[in-house]
DNA sequence: ACATTGACCTGAGAGC
DNA sequence: TGCTCTCAGGTCAATG
């Protein structure tokens, strides 16, 4: 589930905890989730240096390392980030372990192994061949920005939502949310949205990935007219009190309200 | 070129 | 209790 916020969040625990101090181990316990680079090279990579500042992209977490080079981390649906002393009393599934002088460990978790662990020298040139998007939380991202992106395109407005190459940093839980909030149905077609609606659409995006930041991330204190608590076959609209409505799209559960979100498109 | 589908991965929970 | 089945959703390769 980490989508852009949950990274984000994973940016700043990292910036909280685990900058500046010398990496005296490391340890590469899921070796298939490295892209790219063997657990000889990155341990190599890493030994006696340090992270000295982070960056996210999209999904992505990339840590610069004193030295050269960045970590890059993608979380795939279980990963998460964990900074202990004892060793792994958080992290059930530590698929990368960092030990530092100081005698703290920093985890990369991901249970499902559906993540991945790289070392690259350039974030915007591995931004670049990934051929993601602009980040949806980018400051300068406008309306017309989003119309041009959508230009001549079929897409459920939701399938186009979680298109990483359109705009990099949305999945399921924030592409529902988004686009209750902005009472747009997940059916509609990129191409039919007018000019209302597509603003609609950039301002939910901005308000719920800036909100969902602010909540850390943390579901247990994100507010009550959000949808993302009412996820449930028997749960109903924060909204109208209408039941929730459930369906399959683009491979995924699709959670919307029938009645607050219009224009099914075709 | 674009849109959609299935595979990958693992553990939790349902149902029998 | 313990087995099997389904589901969760991030991407990418294969297919339409």
């Amino acid at each position: 589930m980490p989508e852009l916020p949950d990274v984000e969040v994973f940016r700043r625990y990292v910036n909280a905890t685990a900058l500046h101090q010398q990496i005296e181990d490391v340890d590469v316990r899921a070796p298939e989730m490295l892209k790219g680079v063997s657990p000889l090279r990155l341990r190599s990579r890493m030994l006696g240096h340090s992270l000295e500042t982070t960056n996210r992209y999209g999904k992505y977490l990339f840590a610069r390392l004193s030295g050269n080079g960045w970590l890059a981390l993608h979380f795939g649906m279980t990963g998460f980030m964990a900074y202990f002393k004892d060793w792994l009393t958080i992290s059930a599934h530590p698929r990368l372990v960092l030990s530092f002088s100081n005698g703290h460990h920093l985890a990369y978790d991901c249970q499902r192994k559906l993540g991945m662990v790289g070392l690259i020298e350039d974030p915007a040139a591995f931004v670049r061949r990934k051929g993601l998007g602009p980040d949806a939380l980018e400051a300068d991202l406008s309306v017309e920005d989003v119309r041009r992106l959508f230009a001549g395109r079929r897409a459920r407005v939701k399938a186009a939502l979680m298109n990483q190459g359109l705009i990099a940093g949305i999945g399921n839980l924030y592409a529902d949310e988004i686009l209750f909030q902005a009472r747009i149905h997940p059916l509609a077609r990129v191409g039919s949205l007018d000019q209302t609606q597509l603003r609609a659409l950039l301002q939910s995006m901005k308000s719920v990935l800036g909100t969902a930041i602010r909540c850390q991330a943390d579901a247990g204190r994100m507010p009550r007219s959000w949808l993302l608590l009412h996820r449930d076959p028997s749960g109903s609209c924060p909204r109208c009190r209408k039941r929730v409505r459930r369906m399959k799209l683009v491979g995924r559960t699709c959670y919307f309200c029938g009645a607050c979100q219009a224009g099914r498109g075709t």
